[in-house]
DNA sequence: TTCAATGGCGCG
DNA sequence: AAAGCGCGCCATTGAA
């Protein structure tokens, strides 16, 4: 099926171009867009060659027909070549399964990696995407829990910066960005229209990684004016998370290293660095990796508590078999999953007693798509 | 055939 | 001028 798609976008797109070409090639479709069509080149590769990356091709098509195609064209493939194609492929033949391997010393910030294959990129954001994770399904008679931290970077956020407006908004248990969207822009919960929200999602993850007012602005497609009247209005409401923001570059700066709440550290030589492009990337870092970094421990964690107790089980109910980033992923009879959910549950939420409540959500399904 | 660099994009 | 963190894998390209 996904073949098929594939042909007949193929024939649209040539007809569009006016001519044959490799599409998956950077430089062969540069060489279309920019130079035969003459489209306008909106942004350069690092190398200074026009971009035809997602994010240019998706502006691109609000003016014109061809970048849509090809946009559906690179999903398409890339999701035929690096999972339709290439998972079949890993399956080992004396399991049956496919095993991936976990790296512990990988990441700067603590969490691990995975590779041969990478199962912490499988598809979930789109339809067909999904369809990649349905493929992952439990034995006859078991079922696949998955159970997911809700927003734990935030909340590890509002823990590090003691402020306690944001605390009490996620104490509150509520949709946080639509919250969030409620006080930066004066309104009640429920007059917070979805664009709203999303403006207010996309700072409270902004924060996160160091973003600036600049880079805001881009992101949420208004002026940089308009994002800097944003930002300040979230440190109105929420101060002490830029007190925090200030602090922590300064720790760095002060000590060469930031760490997570369990003490991890990332070294950050270039805090003091005189290139500014070098030490502003470094100040996003001080920011970040404690965020990540605890993120990570916490998961840790949880997979140890949950491996005591496993171990400590009779019979073979329950495998943890998979962890992404703030998720992990079990296998378990069908008889005993609600009490086994109900047990996870409480090890994840129960392994770090935080200034805000750790939330976990858990889903139930026959294969890992329908268990979220 | 293998390797490294590049551009791109899947996930959290 | 550069302006959002962390990963790994894909196809393409040019060269060894």
């Amino acid at each position: 099926e996904l073949g098929d798609r594939l042909r007949k976008l193929e024939r649209e797109i040539y007809l569009a171009a006016g001519t044959t070409f490799n599409i998956n090639s950077p430089q062969q479709l540069q060489e279309i867009l920019y130079v035969r069509l003459g489209l306008p080149r909106l942004q350069k590769t690092p190398k200074g060659k026009p971009s035809t990356a997602e994010g240019v091709l998706q502006e691109l098509a609000l003016d014109y027909f061809l970048p849509k195609l090809i946009l559906e064209y690179r999903g398409l493939t890339k999701l035929k070549s690096t999972y339709s194609d290439a998972l079949p492929r890993a399956v080992n033949p004396k399991t049956g399964r496919i095993h991936t391997s976990y790296n512990q010393a990988v990441t700067t910030t603590g969490r691990l990696s995975s590779t041969n294959p990478n199962l912490q990129n499988i598809p979930i954001r789109t339809e067909e995407g999904k369809l990649i994770r349905k493929a992952f399904v439990a034995k006859p008679g078991a079922k696949i829990i998955a159970a997911d931290y809700s927003q734990i970077e935030l909340r590890i956020m509002a823990h590090l910066a003691k402020d306690e407006n944001l605390m009490k908004a996620l104490r509150r248990g509520e949709d946080i960005h639509r919250l969030v969207a409620a006080e930066i822009f004066n309104l009640l919960p429920e007059d917070v229209t979805e664009n709203d929200r999303r403006n207010a999602k996309a700072i409270n993850f902004g924060l996160i990684y160091g973003m600036s007012a600049f880079g805001l602005a881009k992101r949420l497609g208004i002026s940089r004016m308009a994002a800097e009247r944003y930002m300040e209005r979230y440190f109105q409401r929420y101060p002490r998370v830029g007190e925090y923001m200030q602090k922590i570059k300064e720790f760095a700066y002060e000590h060469g290293y930031v760490e997570s709440i369990f003490g991890r550290r990332l070294y950050l030589p270039d805090i003091r660095a005189k290139h500014f492009v070098r030490r502003q990337a470094a100040e996003r870092l001080a920011i970040n990796a404690p965020i990540q970094g605890s993120a990570a421990d916490i998961i840790k964690l949880a997979m140890i508590a949950i491996d005591d107790w496993i171990d400590k089980m009779d019979g073979d109910d329950v495998t943890m078999i998979m962890q992404v980033h703030d998720e992990l992923v079990f296998e378990v009879s069908s008889a005993s999953v609600t009490t086994i959910l109900a047990i996870v549950r409480e090890k994840m939420e129960r392994v770090a007693n935080l200034d805000v409540p750790l939330v976990v959500t858990v889903g139930i399904g026959d294969n890992w798509g329908e268990a979220h």
